[in-house]
DNA sequence: TCCGAGGTGTAATATTATGACATGGCGCCT
DNA sequence: AGGCGCCATGTCATAATATTACACCTCGGA
């Protein structure tokens, strides 16, 4: 996908009705990345794909495993496991703050830092990387020596939707 | 705790790695929280924070509960309360990135925004402001109509001690 | 054919966090 | 002094999140 190395943030699309994520996009990615590793793309893992991308908003894992059982229980720990792939695969993120994992929209590049921001009041996810904030971070981790690996950068707060028209 | 002699020929532990923080000082900002609420700055609040503070590493909420317990069971409940206090007070932080809580150094002013950086080896955590981070921040929630709150930023990596000697 | 890697289904358990409720101290008011 | 409100405590119970263990299955090579 094309940066935008001009811009010091790339805005996430600010459709304020979208719940729901590209479903097809996802899912061929998770399939790209399996077919990429030798692994299996299993029923499992599409089924909690599919359901994380079309709740658009991030669920609690047993609330998936509530979701996903019909006639069998799902259980917890196939959840996990499914997650975990998919965390791999790039196609979902889970929210440290909230212990909750949702589908991800784009593909993230390499060691491209991207900011969640989560509504409190409607419980949204948007994504949007900030070369800015990337760069920010190098610093203060530079002037203590620090080896950056992995960021997670969560901002609570009020989305658009919820500040120009307060929840029910 | 744990006095080892010397014996590396350079001279360094894995406790070289702990930072024990300024104990003093991280009270008396949570006995003048306290006078300023009008509130008491109990004894299982202070024994939660001392610990905290000798520690210099985060700890899980249970482990606490462990440590302070003597011929008296301190319950998880316990300890789950005193953090409340003492996140509100500012002397305690909780890393969502493994839930664990550590005892801060400084002051956070008002909106500041701080960068826990989170030693994969040896777990020590370091915090640090930046400006450049924060603005960053408020660009792309700016550029998505979001308002942010409460940010919580960590990186996960190496801190400089275990990048020159590695513990263990 | 056999083997091995990886997935599944199931049970059990570990870890993290909160709810409910009776009790006790302490200041404050009358 | 007596009563009242507020807050913290101690204790039990339970919810919510996450992992370990293990037997079995299935596919694709050697």
């Amino acid at each position: 996908m094309a940066h935008d190395p001009d811009q010091s943030s790339r805005g996430v699309h600010a459709d304020a009705h979208r719940h729901a994520i590209d479903a097809d996009a996802v899912q061929s990615r998770a399939r790209a990345y399996a077919t990429s590793k030798g692994l299996p793309f299993t029923a499992m893992r599409q089924r909690v794909l599919a359901l994380l991308a079309a709740s658009g908003k991030p669920m609690a894992a047993y609330e998936i495993a509530e979701k996903l059982s019909d006639a069998r229980r799902v259980q917890a720990v196939q959840v996990y496991r499914a997650l975990e792939f998919l965390q791999e695969a790039g196609c979902v993120h889970r929210l440290a703050s909230q212990s909750s994992y949702f589908a991800c929209d784009h593909l993230h590049g390499n060691g491209e830092t991207v900011v969640f921001m989560v509504c409190s009041q409607c419980g949204a996810v948007q994504e949007a990387a900030s070369d800015l904030v990337a760069r920010g971070l190098r610093g203060v981790a530079k002037t203590t020596g620090f080896k950056p690996l992995h960021p997670i950068i969560e901002l609570e707060g009020e989305c658009a939707d919820c500040t120009s028209e307060p929840v029910r």
